[in-house]
DNA sequence: TTGTAAGCGTTATCAC
DNA sequence: GTGATAACGCTTACAA
């Protein structure tokens, strides 16, 4: 491939003078410049962006770590901050980790190395994590999104997870509900999981109902019915459930109409992240909307912006509650169906 | 940041040998290769990648361009990917064209500067693709993914687009329907959407039935009732629905439930993807599964087969109907529900 | 307005 | 085994 001093060659002009006729058009005569861009032309010359990173010791590009491209929410994100950057001339490394630590500290390392211009990360654990603690003694600018650290360490941008999920609760407490339960995927993989149970349980205890213990899925994205029955029948049974996220709550819905369930009849379900396709089904799902597109290009220019040099600031975007069918007051005489022998069973 | 030299200084030795004890430690004494060690790490040395890039000519990142990432199936794609692109020592420059061929050029370029070295592609329009024309003279290698050009310039990974709609239909037409319909999305946008249409036309025609007009949806993944409408009232109304993705059909059975309709009692609806999200909705959704995975997978085993020099192959990987609850027979009793004066009216 | 020349941080080719 | 030294392709003072 053609490179710079061909070009001036074929010019007839030096290699500095090839160069501004890109980076400072202005500055030369304007038939040396047209010369130099015909001899580009000609040639197929293509800046060489590695030389220039080199160079300039700035890559232009942003490494971005997220957990996962299975749940929406985080590609609707991505969606967002690809737009942002580009039109800033940025692009993105994308790395996905699988809530793994390990890995995440392995594809940080590696962007380093890549000499990226800044990061943004979401990861499983934003409180004594040691890849955030190894980059806070780095220069990169880092960000995190959707975390919501205790400790102002690392900037970050996310809603309020607590406040959020507590005004869901109470939406279903204003509706007469009283036996809420939660359910969550694997939890001590997730710093916002915890935060969105304590926000679930201050709303339960602000009605002075004690707040049940927390249900564990497996799986960030699938619910188990296995894990939940116990809760769902009997005098004791719940009349709604809060998920800490759509897949799982959309996931759950299915799984309970197989099981005989009706939806919000027998009980209602809320979801959290408030992805788009929630609002498609039916029942539509009643959940927090956590502003994705907004968060993803506020990511992209709060680190611009951090790049340039300003000082980084920790953003606390709005939730919002969609309503859903999935929502509905408990039914008193609404009888739970039988348990089947196996309830999860599936094709 | 401390590089190679200030290593080989600090360890006493000369900027090559240090440099020998990252890429070949087996070439230096032991004694010596610790001393280096040493040295980097009490001053946190950190290869610096671009360098490496640029001397060696090789960036080990590949530009990786999909429509969009709202649908899940290339999201899942991108997961599997990015894995094995990693597994491989390889990192992903991920983008977004939302179907628009002008993005499609610009982002090309901008990766050929970055000097990627290879390219995934997933275009709006395989054939007659000025983009796809420019880099056969390129000497980059280049991968089409999901797309299925009918000539053969481009290497690529899809499934049979045709014969997977066929099936599709043909397993419509065995269950006793006649009035089969297709939608899509914007089709001028979407090779593969016409594909599938023709797959449909195929078999509709190989049980002597007329094929009906594609009906066009204004975006790719929501369905819009109103544009249906008159397909689904009266003596001639379809009786089944080939949605030419699953994001398209899950809107579409919300809306016609919303609408009065039971599926799949009135009507009965097919995707095409075979989304992970799918088989979690109730009813769970009858879909031409492509394999995601495994097409992520194949198309960076291929592509970095292509990079080592290896001669491109034009994979189809097959495809496989899912079977679901959103299908069943006609019945021909069922009373299609009176046309509501805004069956599209959603909160 | 244009040219000269010194890097940016590696790898690779020789020597020794 | 180890060391000099020349690239890789560009940007950018500084000179002219």
């Amino acid at each position: 491939m053609a490179d710079l001093l061909s070009v001036a060659k074929l010019a007839g002009v030096s290699r500095a003078t090839a160069a501004r006729a890109f980076s400072q058009p202005e500055l030369l005569r304007s038939e040396t410049r047209r010369r130099v861009l015909e001899a580009a032309r000609r040639l197929a010359f293509r800046p060489n962006r590695v030389a220039q990173q080199l160079r300039t010791r700035s890559t232009r590009i942003l490494g971005v770590l997220v957990p996962s491209l299975d749940n929406p929410v985080f590609a609707e994100q991505l969606q967002a901050m690809e737009t942002a950057a580009r039109q800033a001339g940025y692009s993105l490394l994308i790395t996905t980790t699988g809530y793994d630590a390990s890995k995440e500290a392995e594809i940080v390392e590696e962007m380093l190395r890549q000499r990226v211009d800044g990061l943004i990360l979401t990861v499983a654990e934003a409180d004594s994590n040691d890849v955030l603690d190894k980059l806070g003694k780095e220069s990169v600018p880092c960000l995190l999104v959707y975390n919501q650290p205790a400790n102002a360490d690392t900037p970050s941008i996310s809603v309020d997870n607590r406040a959020a999920m507590a005004d869901a609760t109470t939406h279903l407490l204003d509706l007469g509900h009283r036996r809420i339960g939660m359910i969550a995927g694997p939890v001590l993989q997730s710093d916002r999981a915890r935060l969105r149970y304590e926000g679930y349980c201050q709303a339960m205890r602000a009605h002075r109902l004690p707040p049940l213990p927390l249900i564990e899925m497996p799986r960030h994205t699938h619910a188990d019915l296995a894990v939940l029955e116990p809760h769902l029948y009997g005098s004791e049974r719940l009349t709604a459930l809060l998920c800490t996220n759509d897949m799982l709550a959309i996931s759950l819905m299915g799984d309970l109409q197989r099981a005989g369930f009706s939806i919000p009849a027998d009980i209602s379900v809320v979801g959290f992240d408030g992805i788009a396709l929630g609002a498609l089904l039916n029942p539509s799902l009643c959940s927090v909307v956590q502003p994705r597109a907004a968060i993803g290009q506020a990511a992209v220019n709060t680190l611009l912006a951090m790049i340039k040099g300003e000082s980084p600031t920790r953003e606390r975007l709005s939730h919002a509650l969609r309503q859903g069918d999935s929502v509905g007051p408990p039914t008193p005489g609404s009888a739970a169906p039988f348990p089947s022998t196996s309830p999860t069973q599936r094709r």
